[in-house]
DNA sequence: TCAATAAATGAATTTATATTCACATCACAA
DNA sequence: TTGTGATGTGAATATAAATTCATTTATTGA
């Protein structure tokens, strides 16, 4: 009994590898320039390998991004349902998100990337699923920050949550881009994003 | 002479039909599942037909981007230039950029996929110049929006800029999807968008 | 009408990778 | 130590699409 168990840990762990090397090698490359060769070189496997853990390409782009949002969206959720208030957990969702992503600069640009990418071609892209999951979560604390009259109710919780994804991931972007002289850690933007996002860019 | 000018013509007329059928289905399927031959089909020629007026499929795509691109900003430009005052200005860039993508929404898709990978896996993709030539105009209009001391001095006109973009674009995208039920026209939108810009979300 | 030239065509070729599979290697139990 | 099943491997195969090019078709000017 404990064999199996040793090995079925090990048989994650490997597969974590792999899913690791993909992350890397679909982030600088782009799903279609990234090959099974790069992914497997990177993880240090021969190109075969890669086949005994995922069924084809397509199901470990798709494994990558469900799991990937499925932990940031977990990481996140713990510390906002603390917070007490459509306020706070609206603050806390920013700091929150920019750390994650602050870490996982590789899978920000996935998440980014087929963010659009599913919106507009769908296609049999099942992820759709998974990047729904990671906004859901955030248009309830729109619900209730619309119910506790802290936001605008001209709008649908939907808009409003895509507009604070789009404003967050504009500055990820910026911050990801300006790798040589940054001034400080993405989460201190924090403040500025969530200013910006309740009270605009007009100058008080 | 008029000869020669008639085919010039002529040569011209064919190869924008080439890049309409293109823009429609770069659009629907994104750059790498669009075939030559389903962008041939689409415009009624034969598939070496594209090859005489386009080096590759890759020149093909950016001519595409980069014509565009081109048209979209110089639409935009004359209108925002007869407007008088910063916040005018910003009001009216608002209007056109939707006005034209309501217009012109498969060169929408083209653009806002192709503004996120040329930022970040940048590769040869040379269009970046083009979609910086985009950006750029807005960047002096919310430069000369600080000056008038009508927006906020504590980002860059590059952040501002990326930011109402964004916002832009995600309502663009919200609306393009919905195409079932619409409310109105893209333009009507225009606004709130505004609004939301200069003065966020929160409730007043 | 008829060469002669230009343009269009799509089948054949090339290229690039995903995927498979026969064989090699490893880990472990006896 | 060795035999056995589980894993790993990368060269060989399959597939799909970009690109070319010999041939066909259209246009033009005399």
């Amino acid at each position: 009994m404990i064999v199996i168990n040793r090995k079925e840990r090990d048989k994650q762990l490997r597969r974590a590898d792999i899913l690791k090397a993909a992350e890397h090698v679909f982030a600088s490359k782009g799903y279609y320039e990234a090959t099974i060769q790069d992914i497997a070189q990177k993880a240090q496997y021969g190109t075969g390998t890669v086949y005994l853990y995922f069924k084809d390409k397509n199901a470990l782009y798709f494994s990558l991004l469900e799991e990937k949002i499925r932990s940031l969206t977990d990481a996140i959720r713990g510390r906002v349902e603390e917070a007490k208030g459509s306020r706070k957990k609206l603050e806390v969702f920013i700091q929150e998100s920019l750390d994650y992503f602050e870490k996982n600069q590789d899978f920000f640009k996935l998440y980014i990337l087929e963010k659009n990418s599913v919106q507009l071609i769908m296609s049999k892209r099942i992820a759709s699923s998974a990047v729904e999951y990671g906004t859901e979560y955030m248009e309830k604390i729109i619900s209730l920050a619309q119910e506790e009259r802290v936001v605008r109710e001209d709008c649908k919780p939907s808009e409003l949550t895509d507009i604070l994804v789009s404003i967050l991931g504009s500055f990820v972007l910026n911050w990801i881009n300006k790798e040589s002289k940054r001034a400080g850690t993405l989460k201190d933007k924090a403040g500025l994003i969530f200013n910006i996002f309740l009270n605009g860019v007009a100058k008080k």
